[in-house]
DNA sequence: TTTATTTACGTAAACGTTTACGAATAAAGG
DNA sequence: CCTTTATTCGTAAACGTTTACGTAAATAAA
């Protein structure tokens, strides 16, 4: 029987394709009869306009992207669950695309949005980074959303968390608990997110009084393997009696480490880490964390795309900071 | 200056549109020498081809749709990143739709598929149903394929789990482990996935000669909050001395409720669920689970959605099975 | 040499919408 | 009565590709 299009839906009511057109989108050209029959013939014949012709003219998708290194991870998956639901109450799509934290993907995925695929970007960049001018190229052609994490030397519109303020007191926590030899695992150093939560760890150890060595600080650690074994050497040979750690998937190691170290936690070593582990609360020990609002984030970012979008949004380079939560947990107990 | 697009690009190199087009796809009717300026001019020029007018003439959108019920969800993110990574070898775009459960806003989805947005479809189907005529329509028009979850009296190809032969064993290993009184908490209960690890369950209970009473069975408890205490309520009454939990959000608040009602794990109570808990071996005590190879599921319905793009697949209605892995922990140690 | 074939490119139509412009009718104003 | 304005719809161009078809030149076959 051949697709059902604008056309052959015009023909079967005797009007016009630029009526029927206008009748579909409520013009207030057409006669309030003429949208009725239109659309009751349209639902008969189950007509979908087609989004590429339809994109094609009007020279906009109704899609949006996000890009993120990882969608298998507690933060990014609760902040595209809030990011679908926003652009799904817009009548929005949603692109994903994973670069697996390598900054060249993450540049071939934002240069092919060049093409206007999408009407904008929500980000979170890769800790990988290759060449950063795409970010300026997208961010030009269309809005653009970092949330999460981003770099200090682009601008642009930021939802990011208190990372400063809540590595700074997660530090002090431990301080508080009774640490003195206070072990950081770091992460995502090249970006904003990770020097910030690393300068806050520093700043509450100096403000502590308490010495802040370059051997206390684990680096380069974002793979899954030599990870393991790295941390085991790091507690077994620095032998902190606190560790704050920057991601959740460095924190976990540490506790099979404590395992085959006979280390009890928190009585040889307190634990804290940034996380959006669901059930921290039911491990053993019960885990301390620094939880980010990753709906909430999620959620800001993409209401305010889509006020850029309908011009509702003026400041191009501002950062919303949302608040962080530390929960206290076992893990840390005095 | 304008964008920049390909008719631009040709008269830039004193050629027509239709040969860049040739060139840039590498067509055999172009001779090297022009293939080669063509490519340095588009990279020069940063030409982005217009996706919506290609996908408009050539009929096809180089995406491909993933419903899911929801994102934040260990399961689903890990079908999704893997399903991510086989479009992205293909270099194909990935539209995500979360359902929430809703057979209404799942059949919303699948109509508005119709307009040829997408070139197939990966369908995990939502829990609470409204019609199914939709999914009949979709995979006439589109390759579909349906993962982890699926409906009986729907053709198609599935890819899912052993459910029925997982149920069965973890149920035999409860009884194994010395239960009398296994409670089962039902979910999924309009799917065939859910029916089958019922079936399981039941099953293995009548082969062991136990008695098989409905009131073992906690049905319609996959909201949350009334969860817990219907859950508790059913600990307390009933006093199994094993559950099997059908899906992860059901055995978490089984760990609180035996906190609150002062029962030990796996002492009083032994528990084992389905589930893609990463950190299953952390929880006090360490539970028990059936885990679904979430990646491989996705990775498995991708890759069968592009051979049928391919035509290199042939059989519309076939199920897959792949194998869950029963891991044995504290939970449910005799 | 003539004819057939291959190579390399151009012309123009097509994909299915949307919208600027125009026109016809009806209503209102003078 | 004529003129203006509002209402409602149609015509045709435009969005940026791709591709069927045609063609000129070069090469091969005869």
């Amino acid at each position: 029987m051949g697709e059902i299009n604008i056309k052959r839906l015009a023909s079967e009511l005797n009007l016009s394709a630029a009526t029927v057109s206008r009748a579909l989108r409520d013009s207030h050209e057409i006669s309030a009869e003429t949208k009725a029959r239109v659309m009751e013939m349209a639902k008969k014949l189950n007509y979908e306009p087609n989004p590429f012709a339809s994109s094609l003219r009007r020279q906009q998708s109704k899609t949006i992207a996000v890009i993120v290194p990882e969608v298998a991870n507690n933060f990014f998956s609760l902040a595209i669950k809030a990011i679908e639901e926003v652009a799904r109450a817009k009548d929005y799509h949603v692109l994903i695309y994973q670069t697996h934290e390598s900054g060249e993907i993450e540049a071939s995925f934002m240069t092919s949005l060049l093409s206007g695929r999408v009407d904008g970007v929500l980000i979170s960049p890769a800790s990988h980074v290759a060449n950063k001018e795409y970010f300026q190229k997208v961010s030009e052609k269309m809005p653009m959303v970092f949330f999460d994490r981003d770099h200090a030397d682009i601008e642009g519109v930021k939802i990011t968390t208190d990372d400063y303020d809540s590595a700074y007191n997660a530090t002090q926590h431990l301080v508080d608990a009774g640490c003195k030899t206070i072990g950081y695992l770091a992460a995502l150093e090249t970006l904003t997110t990770g020097k910030k939560r690393l300068q806050g760890y520093q700043d509450a150890l100096k403000n502590n009084n308490l010495k802040c060595q370059p051997d206390l600080i684990v680096s380069n650690c974002e793979n899954n393997e030599p990870c393991h074994s790295k941390i085991k050497d790091f507690i077994s040979q620095q032998k902190p009696d606190g560790i704050i750690s920057s991601i959740e998937e460095l924190a976990i190691p540490c506790y099979y480490a404590c395992k085959e170290l006979h280390l009890n936690i928190p009585k040889d070593l307190k634990l804290i880490t940034f996380s959006n582990l669901s059930h921290a609360e039911l491990l053993n020990p019960p885990l301390s964390t620094i939880n980010q609002p990753a709906f909430e984030i999620g959620n800001e970012a993409a209401t305010i795309l889509f006020k850029m979008f309908s011009k509702r949004w003026y400041d191009p380079n501002i950062t919303i900071s949302l608040k962080s939560n530390i929960i206290k947990r076992e893990s840390t107990r005095s």
